[in-house]
DNA sequence: CGAGCTTTTGAGGGGCATCAAAGACAGTGG
DNA sequence: CCACTGTCTTTGATGCCCCTCAAAAGCTCG
């Protein structure tokens, strides 16, 4: 199966990272550098196998120029994302490091996930204990507890890197 | 003097406020969700006097649509936008409360400042100790004993709401 | 099988939230 | 003018969540 996803990345203090986003088939990437013309913030990262395509910096405005349609559907996106990341903000200020890991199951689910023989979900999305905790804002060491006390719950069950979720009601309920 | 501050804020697990950012005159509100077509995700409030004016919605589409170069504009302006924020996931994320509180200073004084007679700088604008609190995801207390901390070190000067900034560089060098 | 990764588990400590209460300050009405 | 009230600010005490450090165990690959 042909799945493609990158992991968008910021560098923080001591190199410590943050993942920002991550990026499946048909996204874009770069625009916004492009059109906000800033340096890249950002950078990029392949998790699984993906095909890159580029665009050149004049087609693209060309593009857009001539297309207000397209403009207004790239700005709707745009607006989308902020919305995103302004919520990301209050999460990773308000809400517990459990609360914020149960979150990550769910919207992992959400994006990637697939139903499994049983009623469970596979998360349909491997990932290293340290790139969770760099998308929620804590360390390795404790999404493995976080993780460890899920699965001692029979919330998911995890084997390696795929975790499958059984309960997910009881990760909605963490998330208040 | 016309100064109009607003501060814009999503509301987050029980009633927990946070402070997503400040806009002042010239600045533009509510059209993200105009644009996106999603609901209102945050609730302006007045800090200073402010004048608002409305625009409607098929006119600003229109505008827009006609206007080829404004709309790259916004879309500069987003994204702009969307970078800042997502720094400020990065820095709720790795950054310790002190850090945070330091950098909230310098860009309170980079957006509103003034220099003060004898070199130090006036923020120029008037948030209560838990407008702070609620825009770098901490609580009030911990902002007070920030600021008094910060005040016995001689870095600051506060007189009620007023905050003047005296030695930046401690400042710059706290938030590493 | 050894080297280098990731994962796991444990111990310890500190930063910060929470709770509680007193002080400061402004507005209100008698 | 002054007690009265509500809001904001300050300070102190307590505890726990989670980071840090350390080390062992498991996995992968040459």
């Amino acid at each position: 199966m042909f799945s493609g996803k990158l992991k968008l990345y910021k560098t923080g203090v001591n190199g410590r990272l943050q993942i920002v986003r991550l990026a499946s088939a048909g996204d874009l990437l770069g625009y916004r550098s492009l059109i906000s013309d800033e340096p890249y913030s950002a950078t990029a990262e392949v998790i699984d196998e993906a095909m890159v395509c580029f665009i050149d910096k004049t087609t693209f405005f060309d593009v857009l120029r001539r297309n207000p349609q397209l403009a207004l559907e790239m700005m709707k996106k745009l607006c989308r994302e902020l919305r995103e990341a302004e919520d990301h903000v209050m999460d990773v200020a308000q809400k517990s490091t459990r609360e914020r890991m149960a979150a990550l199951l769910l919207t992992l689910k959400e994006a990637y996930g697939s139903p499994i023989l049983g009623g469970g979900f596979s998360l349909g999305i491997e990932l290293s204990r340290e790139e969770m905790a760099e998308m929620i804002g804590t360390t390795q060491e404790t999404v493995i507890r976080l993780l460890s006390e899920l699965r001692s719950q029979g919330v998911v069950e995890i084997v390696g890197r795929s975790i499958t979720i059984l309960k997910e009601k009881n990760l909605q309920s963490l998330i208040s």
